[in-house]
DNA sequence: CAACTTTACGAAATCGATTTCGATTCTGTC
DNA sequence: GACAGAATCGAAATCGATTTCGTAAAGTTG
């Protein structure tokens, strides 16, 4: 049996009451008990339980982390980000819970708010704009505290933290305008997430920005969110009377697909097309030519995300908390010069 | 203000120990009064609180998992053996929770113990035998039921999952054989856990069993675990008088590392030179030539581990589970024929 | 020195469930 | 119709902490 804190008080010949405020420093208790009860908890590895205690405080300090299936595709993004969320929450003295098999289920959402385990949530699945609001609303009549990741949210009241995508695609989009390109192709996701949205604006912006007419032949949007598609597009664009000189695509798998077919087909990159990625996952790292792509930093990510979070809690969730992260432009070997520019 | 046990009675007009017992299925509720409470539960949407059933019960339906740092390395593994610990703990009604800065720490493990809010805990920390075996015993003496991950520990009394590094090695060795391989390189690590030592033993039992004698000049060990290690033991390698035709290489990253300096020094992979890595990290997969290798079945580790945890539990700690999965040779472009058999 | 304030501690309520045990009602049998 | 036993239900204890409020002792003030 455990010491409880009934033991400390029958040894100490004090009260629970005093123990109690002893170890939680209150101010009615004299310098010289608090010394006594703390040295004799100490002796005794005395620990409070934790199901007592957040009974009576009504709260458990941890907050939960609803995953959803699909994520594990990206599980370079995964093994960042969970690790990262835990390590932020226990610097404040929280813990993560996590749950994988509740998304999309808004009736089990439900239960586990009821419950009273958590003091708040991340929810980290995607889903449309519609379902997320609704989302957010269960979780507000619950009174949880709740954030979304990763992605931006068009709605003032709604607490997110995303990354930066629209910058992202530009940043990607201007380093092969440096470059020398004026044809570059760009493949977007068929599920029309804000992601997507962004990237494409972010594109579509660079090439405003430096004069640059946008042509409907040179965007395809994948029709599947598969990794193969890398090589249809690829083969849609080399059938162009005029192909592009570079090709963005919207991951790093798809990219690294294409690398693959190009080389089967002779075509080298970067001399003669220049091939980007997005996401920077690990593998981008050391495909042969290694891949320019975009990361987002994961770590990051969840440590806001559990800092915000905490922030709600102890304001009682007064007001939403939005924050967008920069992401980071990974140039790499698969992007070189345009063709005719090349010495 | 949530509904709680309280509010329920009054509104059905009965106890609250009937309500609780109408809710558990106990055996002396009348079936109309169990129909009618439950109904009154799903209209009220009640949820029995956990702290206080945590309480009460002496048990929190939850485990922990205990993670280090340094694992972040291998983020593959990660990615997949965390969701897959989480979704087989839902799966029993139970939930993982992280701990990622307890590590080493045998002192706040021992008051994470006695807080009671784990029913128990799965370690995943490469630590010496000898300090593996005191923290056991200090799990043991605070009741914990506790489970280790993901190795081999040579001692009938501590509960492991682990995989089969030996005959890992080894199926890497025997297909380089197959393949007329006769002088195979091996790259050990320095730190030497059981890991090492078994896929060494694996490599040297291949070699018996095919009748090759053993080269001491044919067995180099890392001085660091630092993947730049894949160049120099390549290097170190090449400069003897008669090379190896195929290295096994302890882990992808080194293997990763040495393709690209053959690439640089000439060498083509596979036709002069066969290279094997090991892990099967998500990378190994796309270099070119992708990479021969081995991987560990993460997730069912993850689940097995849990699995074996909540036995532990149930069974109240009798007796240590101890499980060896099998790991999965991945044949893929970066071994061949030994180059004078070649056709 | 009376009156008042401050200090230090304890008794008891409370958080929200589960479980034990006792009381009552119902059923069936002879 | 009396009585044993089964079927239902509720009162109260319990889990282990925190917090409120009351009280006695000590200190302060004019």
């Amino acid at each position: 049996m455990p010491v409880t804190i009934n033991d400390l008080s029958r040894k100490l010949g004090l009260s629970r009451s005093t123990v109690s405020k002893a170890l939680n420093d209150r101010g009615d208790v004299s310098l010289v008990t608090k010394r006594r009860v703390r040295q004799a908890a100490k002796a005794l590895g005395y620990q409070p339980s934790a199901a007592a205690r957040n009974l009576r405080r009504q709260r458990t300090d941890k907050i939960g982390l609803v995953l959803n299936y699909p994520f594990y595709r990206v599980s370079d993004f995964l093994a960042e980000l969970i690790p990262g969320m835990a390590t932020a929450a226990e610097a404040s003295a929280y813990n993560l819970i996590l749950y994988t098999s509740l998304a999309g289920n808004a009736q089990r959402v439900k239960s586990l708010c009821r419950s009273r385990e958590l003091d708040g949530i991340v929810i980290a699945w995607p889903q449309a704009l519609g379902e997320t609001v609704a989302l957010s609303r269960l979780l507000a009549e619950e009174e949880m505290p709740h954030i979304f990741l990763p992605r931006r949210l068009p709605r003032a009241d709604l607490s997110y933290v995303a990354t930066d995508h629209e910058s992202g695609a530009r940043m990607l989009t201007e380093h092969l305008l440096q470059l020398g390109h004026r044809r570059i192709g760009f493949v977007r996701l068929p599920e029309v997430y804000e992601t997507d949205a962004d990237r494409h604006a972010g594109y579509a912006k660079a090439l405003k920005a430096a004069g640059i007419a946008y042509a409907d032949e040179l965007v395809l949007a994948a029709d599947s969110s598969a990794a193969d598609y890398g090589e249809r597009s690829f083969t849609a664009f080399m059938r162009l009377d005029e192909p592009p000189t570079a090709i963005l695509f919207f991951t790093d798998p798809m990219a690294i697909r294409a690398l693959s077919h190009a080389r089967e087909r002779n075509i080298r990159v970067p001399q003669q097309l220049s091939i980007a990625g997005y996401d920077g996952i690990l593998p981008s790292g050391v495909t042969v030519p290694s891949l320019t792509t975009v990361r987002q930093p994961a770590a990051h990510i969840g440590k806001l995300a559990v800092e915000s979070l905490l922030a709600l809690i102890a304001d009682g969730s007064r007001e939403a908390r939005q924050h967008i992260l920069p992401v980071e432009l990974i140039a790499r070997g698969s992007t070189a010069l345009v063709p005719g520019l090349a010495s």
